[in-house]
DNA sequence: CTGCCTGCAAACTCTTTGCACGAAT
DNA sequence: ATTCGTGCAAAGAGTTTGCAGGCAG
């Protein structure tokens, strides 16, 4: 269980910004955290009035960028028109997506090497690196000779 | 003058997928590499117009694919609502982004490792890299250190 | 009590699409 | 002559916001 960690963390965070500790940020907070794919704010939003009925759409919106301004949460824009969203297991690892376009399933991945990548890159032009994100858009090996995609079926 | 053989590329592309050439498409076309910034899909429609003012939006949005299909044009996607676009003038190259969060720019630099990555990256989960993207935000070193950014000056 | 949070619905931004006219082949 | 391309305006998707009432601190 590393929900009652994490919600905790997010109690802090709440307390630490002077923001309040509602019921609805309870609810979208552990409906986030008992996912384990990644998730659309429409799915979150499902998920949390599973939760607790009240919860409109504006506060999972509103939400959203308060879990992962403090980490909770990793967005992820694959370039679709809306965003995904993953709970933020764990932390201070830099992560690869690879996007299968197959089955468009996303896959993460570690990648240590990618903060070298960064600074090497930004360096060159006398900034610092914040953040970077390694995307890679692919296809399936087995879908392509067998007709089928193990991790479909 | 890289516009002639570009424009010439345009048409042969054109003709080969048996789309027709028009005025608004050429116009577009010129508009675009008439640019060496980046841009987005409005600022192509105001340059665009200024050729040929009888460009409307909509054709805009619909030779935009075939320009970045044709990889006249790279598409860039910075999670920021809006798509950019850029003259390809280099093809066959792998490209990072860097965008500096201080003056909102996108710079683009080569990043040859990248293509070794992706493979590496996607042949563990059985898959094909097709495409890759890095991106890099970062902050300005001179912008902190004197207060102004050199590029913005 | 004070003022931050909320739900609702309308607004917004960017992009796509249906339609009837017009132009390329 | 066909058929594809076009402009216009409306629709769409995802997200944001103004407002009046509600609940945390």
């Amino acid at each position: 269980m590393s929900i009652p960690t994490a919600r905790e963390r997010f109690r802090k965070f709440l307390a630490q910004k002077g923001l309040r500790v509602t019921s609805q940020r309870l609810a979208i907070f552990d409906a986030a955290f008992g996912r384990k794919e990644h998730f659309t704010a429409e799915q979150l939003l499902d998920y949390a009035r599973s939760i607790d009925d009240s919860v409109s759409r504006a506060t999972v919106y509103r939400t959203l960028p308060i879990m992962t301004r403090s980490a909770l949460l990793r967005e992820i824009d694959i370039g679709s028109g809306e965003k995904f969203y993953m709970p933020n297991l764990e932390q201070n690892t830099q992560i690869a997506q690879v996007v299968c376009l197959d089955c468009d399933r996303i896959f993460e991945i570690s990648a240590p090497f990618m903060e070298w990548y960064g600074s090497t890159v930004s360096s060159k032009l006398g900034l610092a690196p914040v953040s970077q994100r390694l995307q890679v858009s692919a296809r399936c090996n087995a879908l392509r000779d067998t007709g089928t995609c193990p991790r479909r079926a």
